[in-house]
DNA sequence: TACTAATATCAGATAATGTGCATATTAGAA
DNA sequence: TTCTAATATGCACATTATCTGATATTAGTA
């Protein structure tokens, strides 16, 4: 059996933590999120909610999928997109906490 | 007085927040950040640690430190780099932990 | 079948980031 | 002062991210 460097470890567990990281490090992709950890959410809603131009949260939500931390359910043309992944949700709850002791304005004030 | 809208203090509190997670969405800065953890270290510790460059590993640092996410202290030449930032800290600690638990489950899991 | 709504994807422009190398700065020693 | 160690900075280049606008796909409806 292999047994791993310490270091080579500590370096594939950064990437795998810099891989998550990088897909919550972007303002829009925030906001999105902060929707979805109060439940599921349609792709038109987010495009209401963030403003942005569809095809922009279209791919935003692409590079979260693809980054498994988000997964898809389809009810007719409709795709209703939810959070699918407990690292992206304790980053996201650490993040919350971090920022309310702040302000008392994080983004997760509607519970689910 | 101007009341902000909802969206407008989330558009803010993201940007905050995705500007902290940029600091942290890299492999080499988490590395560094992981020794820093454990207490302050000098440059060419970290020069040591990651096998970068001492150019790398300074831009690295001057970008953590212009983010607000380390201090440092000089003891003659040498500069000692430590962990400033509780938000750093606490999403560092959430990462650990929920990299920690990663390992438990199969696929993925349908979760509400 | 033609039409619309909801979403995805592609292509291109632009901006933001990261990397490597050379060089500058700064503090102490000889 | 001159040399060296420790660190920072500037610049050029490659890589990556994100937005826009056009088009494709897919499901339901008239």
């Amino acid at each position: 059996m292999k047994h791993t460097d310490p270091i080579d470890e500590l370096r594939a567990n950064a990437d795998r933590m810099a891989a998550v990281l990088r897909l919550l490090a972007n303002r829009e992709r925030l906001i999105m999120l902060c929707r979805l950890s109060a439940g599921e959410a349609s792709v038109n809603e987010l495009v209401d909610l963030t403003g942005l131009a569809q095809s922009a949260v279209s791919q935003h939500l692409g590079v979260l999928r693809e980054g498994g931390a988000v997964a898809v359910r389809a009810d007719a043309q409709t795709r209703y997109y939810r959070i699918a992944d407990d690292m992206v949700r304790s980053i996201f709850n650490a993040l919350c906490e971090a920022c309310g002791e702040q302000s008392s304005t994080g983004p997760h004030n509607t519970a689910a």
